[in-house]
RNA sequence: GCCGGGGUGACAGAGCGGCUAAUGUGACCGACUGCAGAUCGGUUUCCAGAGGGUUCGACUCCCUCCCCCGGCACCA
């Protein structure tokens, strides 16, 4: 099934086909680190890891590069705030996010490129801008980018320059020729870091480490680039401006992919509001999975309300799914190839595998293909019930499987060795004489300790089944 | 004001020009059961923000209005 993506540049989904065969190129604006990896952060980036993820499982060859924007405004004031380097303010906040992102089984980023190792072909690609007209030197030694000289402008967005007013955060720079011009490189000021250029010691503007990072690895087009909402305007329409006036190639990327934003209460995240969520405060509550699946439980281009109740009702549901898996495991394990056919199972997991690739190929659409799951799920129950043989049980797992690693969730839980099995099965076994015998003191007890090691047992119509909780 | 995205049953949240609107959570009933767990079946909701239009038929398309969210120049 071909897959379809809602392109922000044309406001329809359309089909993919990427620039070249069956490569893909993916570039998603990363974070400044500067403060703890919140739950807006998560749910962006597991949004695309998912892309990714899923991508990769139809057989793309993806290239998916992330940049770190190691240098801007809050990390100056947290310099000057604090007195640490700029440098040691990063690393702080980007190890915090890499662990993050690893918990939560985000791994799909080739790689990560910081802006201030790009330094060389972010002034290289400023001197081509001011070389064609684009760019202008201010008298403190910044670089704006003329916005009036760029066609496009708006294109991205829908905005026209025309109409857009000064936005209550920042004042008008009085440097700037027209008031929709923004920096490409930031003159330095005292205490401030800053690297050379031909117009004196600076730092590059916001936008412009994106393009140069882009064109250095990918060259003048690539095919998906992705980022939350909020970086619609004006950034994403910035790199356009830059990139297609650079190198006079249109379109800059082919697909433009934006992702929903969090909430709280319907206000965005902020510290300053005091209803910041880090992720790290949810991982003490919930564990990576549910988390990850709440994120996901959604459709990447709708808003997420966060409120710490959903995340309750996330994990009740997200642990109906699991035990599913783990039942399947357990059956799997005491299942003897009885040679029956369960045709009727086997021909729904093949028309799970079907709608589940159906609905991730129509944008990514991760709620349908949980539903997908959850309606399987009660046909492998059923079946569960009434007995099943290995061969459909094996196809079952697979299929879970493949659920599992497009969506990064529902693990396997940690295999065990012959000898742990063996054990098992043999306390089983003297837990079912106990049981017969009626001495129902011995079998509970015997339950007990095992659930206290991470063993459920679960006694079905046809014997006892143990899983790993 | 301008640009973009939304308003769906108790809650969360999908799809679709026509099958009583998926899926999950919650609540209730039933089955299974030594107990527990897991599971299954059923019930619970429906004039889909308001009004109008198109159509044989609209939750789905068009228009108007109301409300919410994001952006409006260094936020994922």
């Amino acid at each position: 099934m071909p897959i379809r993506v809602y392109n922000t540049l044309t406001r329809k989904k359309e089909e993919f086909v990427p620039l070249h065969a069956n490569r893909v190129s993916m570039f998603v604006c990363g974070l400044t680190p500067q403060d703890e990896t919140h739950m807006g952060h998560a749910k962006t980036y597991v949004a695309f890891d998912v892309v990714a993820r899923f991508l990769r499982h139809k057989g793309y060859h993806l290239f998916y590069l992330q940049n770190v924007t190691d240098i801007e405004d809050r990390i100056i004031e947290k310099m000057q705030k604090t007195g640490r380097g700029w440098k040691d303010i990063v690393n702080q906040y980007f190890g915090e996010y890499l662990e993050v992102m690893d918990a939560l089984r985000c791994d799909s980023v080739d790689v990560y490129a910081f802006a201030t190792d790009y330094i060389d072909d972010i002034v290289e690609q400023i001197q081509g801008l001011i070389q064609k007209g684009h760019g202008y030197v201010a008298e403190d030694g910044s670089v704006y980018y003329d916005t009036t000289t760029f066609s496009g402008w708006g294109k991205l967005s829908g905005q026209k320059v025309e109409s857009l007013r000064p936005g209550a955060r920042i004042a008008i720079e009085e440097r700037k020729r027209h008031p929709a011009d923004f920096v490409l490189w930031r003159a330095q000021k005292p205490g401030e870091p800053g690297w050379d250029s031909p117009w004196g010691k600076g730092r590059p503007g916001w936008h412009i480490e994106d393009t140069a990072i882009t064109i250095r690895h990918f060259g003048p087009q690539y095919d998906l680039h992705g980022g939350a909402t909020e970086l619609m305007f004006p950034h994403h329409e910035s790199e356009i401006a830059q990139a297609e006036a650079y190198t006079g190639i249109t379109p800059f990327v082919k697909y433009w992919i934006h992702g929903g934003m969090v909430t709280v209460k319907g206000e965005e995240m902020h510290k300053s509001l005091g209803n910041y969520w880090p992720v790290k405060a949810a991982l003490k509550l919930y564990e990576p999975e549910v988390i990850r699946f709440f994120l996901i439980n959604v459709q990447y281009r709708g808003p997420i309300d966060f409120a710490p109740e959903l995340l309750e009702e996330a994990k009740r549901s997200y642990e109906r799914l699991r035990e599913t898996t783990r039942t399947v495991e357990a059956e799997r394990r005491r299942a003897a190839d009885t040679g029956k056919a369960d045709h009727s199972l086997m021909v729904a997991t093949t028309k799970a595998l079907a709608d589940f690739d159906a609905a991730m190929s129509d944008d990514f659409n991760t709620r349908e293909a949980i539903a997908v799951i959850f309606e399987y799920g009660r046909v492998v129950n059923k079946a569960l019930e009434t007995g099943v043989g290995r061969g459909a049980l094996d196809d079952a797992a697979r299929a879970y499987q493949t659920f599992g690693d497009v969506l990064g969730i529902l693990e396997p839980a940690a295999g065990g060795a012959d000898l742990v099995e063996g054990l098992l099965d043999l306390i089983v076994a003297l837990r079912e004489d106990a049981r017969k015998r009626k001495d129902f003191a011995t079998a509970d007890r015997i339950r007990d300790a095992l659930a206290a090691v991470g063993i459920v047992l679960e006694d079905t119509r046809d014997g006892v089944r143990w899983k790993r909780k």
